[in-house]
DNA sequence: GCGGAATGTGTTAGCGTTAACACATTCTAT
DNA sequence: ATAGAATGTGTTAACGCTAACACATTCCGC
C-alpha cells in the first residue's frame, strides 16, 4: 500500500494525472502552466503524481489548442564542408534561448517544387517564424503566401528582394576593403584575387568589388591573369585558382592574395604546398569566413563573420515583428572584423 | 463571378476547403490522402479549392489524431568544428526519407537535467524513434523511461551499456589497424601516436589500443614518449602533441604517425609546417575520421568513417524493431576503410 | 429482379490540451 | 452585517484532423 510504483503507461494524459491526484484537469494545468489559483497542498499533490506516473506534457496538443509551438524553422542548403551555414544556424539556437523559441532547421531541396514543399512543411508545424540562411533563389510566390500569414521572415546574407521580410547581411564590399587595406598596408602591390564568380550571388559579387575598389583607391588595377573565379565553393577549384596565377605569373607572380571562401583557401594552401611555396614566405594569403582558416597550414588571416551578432540581431529582427508589430521592412548590415594570423608578410 | 481570387487566410481549415468545394469535409481528407472512394469530378473540385485557398495541412493536428509524426529526433553533441555529427545527422536525414520519416536534431547540453528535458521535448513532439549519437552519459532513469514507452532507440558511435535499444558502431580498432598496417606495410618502424585519452570513452580507447595491438603483431612497441594524449579533440592540442613527439624524438624521431582526429591532425600539421617538416618527406601520417583530412596540406591518408552506410544502417534498425516488432537487440560494427592520399612514404 | 459488392459521401466522436466561464468558499473593508 | 474582492476548483467547448461507422446509389451475376 505504501509501496509507490512508477507506471509506465505509454501516453499518460492530463485526465490520467487528474485522476490519480483526485481534482479536474484543469487544476493540473493550472499546476503545469503556473496560470492560476491552486492551494499548496493540491499542487504539491498534483506535482507527486505527475512524478509518479511520469507525466510529459504533449506539445502537439499544447500547440493545437493554443495556436503556439514556441518554433522558429531555419532554412538553409545541406553543405557539410561549408561551416558558415552550421554556424548561422547554431548562433540562431543560441540566440533563440532567451525568447523562449527553439529552432528548427530544414534544408533546401533547390528545386522549386521543393521549395514550396518545404514552406509548407514548417507553416503545417506551425513555425512562429522562419530564418532563411543564403537562400537566394526560393519560389516567389510560395514565399508570398507565406508573408500573407503574418510570420516574420528574416532573411540572412543572401536575401531575395522581396516585400514584407526583414533582411541581414554582413558586409562583403567592406569586409572585402578590409582585407585589401590590410594587404596594401604591408606594402603589397601585385595582388591576385581567387573567388567563386561575379555573375552569381551579390554576395560574391560584392566580395571581388570591394577588393576591387580597394586596390583602385591607392592606384592598383587587379591584373586580369590574377584574378580567378571558380565558380563552386570546393576546395579543388582553389587548387587550380592558385595554380593558375602562380603559373602564370612567373617572376611577376603575386606577392599577396586575397581568397573569398576558406574551402577555396585550402585548395590554394594544398597547391602552395607543393610548390614548396610557403605562407607568407613567398606569397601572403588573406581570406574570407574565418572558418577553415584558423585550422590550415600555417593559419591564414581571415575576414571574420559575426555569427553570434548575426544570431541576435536575426532574433531582435523577428521579436520586433512579433511583439512590438512592427511592419516596415529593416534591412541591416553588420561589419566583419579581420582576425590578423599573420599570414601576409611586411615587404 | 467567374473570377478567381485567391484569398489568403491567416488559417484555412479543412472545412474552410469542405465549404469551398461544396462537400463535406471527410471528402477533403480523402483527397488529401488519396484514401477511400472519391469521384474524380469531386476530386478535381477540391483540387482546385485547396489551390484557390492555399489550403496547408496542419501537422499538428494530424499528429494529433493519428499518434504519427514522421518524425525521429536525433540526440547529438553541439559541435562545429567536429564535421563528424553533422555528416552523420546527414546520413541519418537521407537513409530516413525513403522510409518517409524526417529527422529532427536536438543538442545535449551535457548535464543530466538537460538530457530529461531534452527527452522530455522529444517525446512531447511525438517522435517514433530517437537515435542518438555520440552520447555516452546520458540520464539513466529518463532513458529507460522513454525505452518503457518502446519507441525504438538507436545509439550511434558511443552507446551506453543499457538494455532495450540498438547500436551501432565502427570499428575504432580495426581501423586503427588498417592505419597500423598502412604504416608498417611501407617499411615504418619507429612510429607515434597521438589520441585524445585512453581514460576516457570506448571509441578513443580502441583507436589506442588497435594500433598498440597491431604494431605489437609485428614485434614492436609504442614508444612512451611517442604516444600523446591530449584530452580533448582541439587543434591546439594536437600542435603540442606533435610538438613533444617531435622533440622529445630528436634524431629518432618516429618516421610515422597515427592520429585519432581529423582535429587534431590539423594541429599537429601546422606544427610540422612551422619546422619546416614536411609530409611525407620527413615524417609519414595517418589520421582517422576523414573530413578535414582531405583540405590538410597536404591532404593526409585517412581511415574513413563509414557515414552512408552507418544512416543506412540505423534507419533499418529503426525500421525492424517498429515494424517488424523485433525486440531482440541488437549490435552492429561497421567496417572503415582507408582512403589513401599519399601521405605515408615507403621506407 | 434480387442479393451482394463496389462506389461515393456524410456524421460522430475523440486525439490532449486550455481559454473562458461558472461556481463555490473565505477574507476584507465599510 | 454585507458587498465585493480574493482564493480555489470544476465544466464546457474548441484547436484541426481523421477512424469508424452509417447511409445512400449504382453495378453485376445468376
Amino acid at each position: 500500500m505504501s509501496f509507490c510504483y512508477t507506471f509506465e503507461m505509454s501516453n499518460v494524459r492530463i485526465q490520467d494525472v487528474a485522476g490519480h491526484a483526485g481534482v479536474s484537469l484543469m487544476t493540473i494545468t493550472r499546476v503545469i502552466n503556473n496560470k492560476g489559483y491552486v492551494s499548496p497542498e493540491t499542487r504539491e499533490r498534483v506535482k507527486n503524481s505527475i512524478k509518479a506516473l511520469g507525466y510529459i506534457p504533449n506539445h502537439m496538443a499544447k500547440a493545437l489548442k493554443n495556436s503556439k509551438t514556441g518554433i522558429i524553422g531555419n532554412v538553409l542548403p545541406l553543405i557539410t564542408t561549408n561551416q558558415v551555414f552550421s554556424k548561422i544556424s547554431l548562433s540562431l539556437k543560441d540566440a533563440a534561448l532567451p525568447y523562449g523559441f527553439k529552432i528548427l532547421p530544414v534544408y533546401t531541396e533547390d528545386n522549386p517544387e521543393g521549395d514550396e514543399q518545404m514552406l509548407h512543411e514548417l507553416i503545417g508545424r506551425m513555425v512562429e517564424g522562419i530564418i532563411f540562411t543564403n537562400i537566394v533563389r526560393i519560389n516567389r510566390k510560395a514565399m508570398q503566401n507565406v508573408i500573407a500569414k503574418k510570420i516574420p521572415i528574416v532573411m540572412l546574407e543572401r536575401p531575395m528582394n522581396i516585400r514584407g521580410v526583414d533582411k541581414l547581411v554582413w558586409d562583403n564590399i567592406g569586409g572585402s576593403r578590409i582585407a585589401g587595406s590590410h594587404l596594401l598596408a604591408r606594402g603589397h602591390r601585385n595582388l591576385g584575387f581567387i573567388g567563386r564568380s561575379i555573375r552569381g550571388e551579390q554576395d560574391e559579387h560584392d566580395r571581388f568589388e570591394g577588393f576591387r575598389q580597394r586596390l583602385l583607391m591607392d592606384g592598383i588595377v587587379l591584373e586580369e591573369r590574377n584574378t580567378q573565379f571558380t565558380g563552386e565553393y570546393e576546395a579543388e577549384l582553389g587548387y587550380l585558382a592558385m595554380k593558375r596565377i602562380v603559373e602564370q605569373g612567373g617572376k611577376k607572380r603575386p606577392t599577396g592574395c586575397y581568397i573569398t571562401s576558406d574551402i577555396l583557401l585550402c585548395g590554394a594552401l594544398q597547391y602552395l604546398y607543393g610548390q614548396e611555396l610557403k605562407v607568407p614566405r613567398d606569397i601572403s594569403i588573406v581570406s574570407h569566413d574565418n572558418t577553415l582558416s584558423s585550422m590550415c597550414c600555417p593559419p591564414i588571416t581571415s575576414v571574420a563573420i559575426p555569427f553570434e551578432e548575426m544570431g541576435r540581431t536575426a532574433l531582435s529582427l523577428f521579436w520586433e515583428r512579433r511583439e512590438e508589430k512592427r511592419t516596415l521592412d529593416k534591412f541591416i548590415t553588420l561589419n566583419p572584423a579581420l582576425v590578423d594570423r599573420d599570414s601576409v608578410k611586411q615587404l
